[in-house]
DNA sequence: CTCAATATACTCACCCGATGAGTATATCAG
DNA sequence: CTGATATACTCATCGGGTGAGTATATTGAG
């Protein structure tokens, strides 16, 4: 998958009920424009992708005045994904926290608040985890490498930063992590 | 352009003489391994678009044993389009710093170091101008925007992480920066 | 000696990400 | 009444990225 697209996010704001490619592009743009960057356009084709995948299914809504709607809705399929992408993956790198973690929280806040803190937890292992994988790719690369040694030494430190972060994060919506 | 793909990096290394698409892949992950992620298949995709582009043209050589090659060399179109990516731009965010701005930098130390301070610089400014950007941002972002606060947090916070790193390579390459 | 792994050298089919422009109608403010 | 803004979506085009496939040559382990 690996997959860097706001697309469970579209499956999570359509997951709220039924709507439309315009609305569901215009309300993410509103609660997450500074996290996804999502334009029209680009919108519409995951709409497509998702419809063409099963995820989604759609039809003709005709209008009084204003131009016909596709309505969209989740299927069961689409609901299923979405449900096993907020409980079940966590990004390892920079960009891919910032984007799915939060993205992730953000529904989670709204909809089921009590999965918040396995989220964060599954985050935060993953982050550890990645710490362990740089820290130890540092230290077996031939000291040579100096350009190599610059690239993985300042990924090294945004994860850290990101610790520090979900730190703050925990805290800001007091989340309650286990021992 | 905003170019996130190292496009320029293999403009650069045909720039040490005239190679074929397999050698400048390997000497790519060789040397910048950490830094760019390619796959041979993309390498030479990128390679094909440089020579439909006109920065490079490719004649085939036939050899005993192995199969034949295709010779590529820069035009003058293409070193000067590699030297205007060197001389000229700056990179403006996180991802984009590690990996622009360290080739930039790899170039510039092989083969003409006395330009390493200028790329330095103009790194720095660009970064300075980040900051300022993203600040005023965070500043007029309505409050209760919790989850583009967080995000534009994180990349404020990751752009002043870069400041530091900068400031530590210059002292690494012992760059001099005029007050 | 032989066979499998590795190296050389490149191609192809496919999908996803992203931009920018275009289309057409409706409403509202000055 | 006119021009900006909102509603609603389409299309062409390009670039990024993967994985598999093709074909031959060399090397090294058993």
């Amino acid at each position: 998958m690996s997959n860097l697209s706001p697309e469970f996010a579209l499956l999570g704001l359509l997951a709220e009920g039924p709507s439309h490619g315009y609305d569901l592009h215009q309300r993410l743009v509103t609660d997450l424009g500074h996290v996804w960057h999502l334009s029209q356009s680009q919108a519409y084709a995951i709409l497509k992708r998702l419809e063409a995948r099963g995820d989604i299914k759609s039809h003709t809504v005709e209008q009084d005045k204003l131009p016909a709607r596709q309505k969209l809705q989740l299927t069961s399929q689409g609901r299923r994904r979405f449900q096993e992408w907020l409980d079940g993956g966590a990004a390892s790198n920079a960009r891919s926290i910032r984007l799915e973690f939060l993205t992730r929280l953000y529904f989670a806040q709204k909809n089921e608040p009590e999965k918040m803190a396995d989220i964060y937890i599954a985050q935060f292992d993953q982050v550890q985890a990645s710490i362990q994988r740089l820290t130890d790719l540092l230290a077996h690369l031939p000291p040579e490498q100096e350009y190599n040694r610059l690239s993985l030494d300042l990924r090294l430190r945004q994860i850290h930063l990101i610790c520090k972060w979900l730190d703050e994060i925990k805290t800001k919506f007091q989340i309650e992590v286990p021992a």
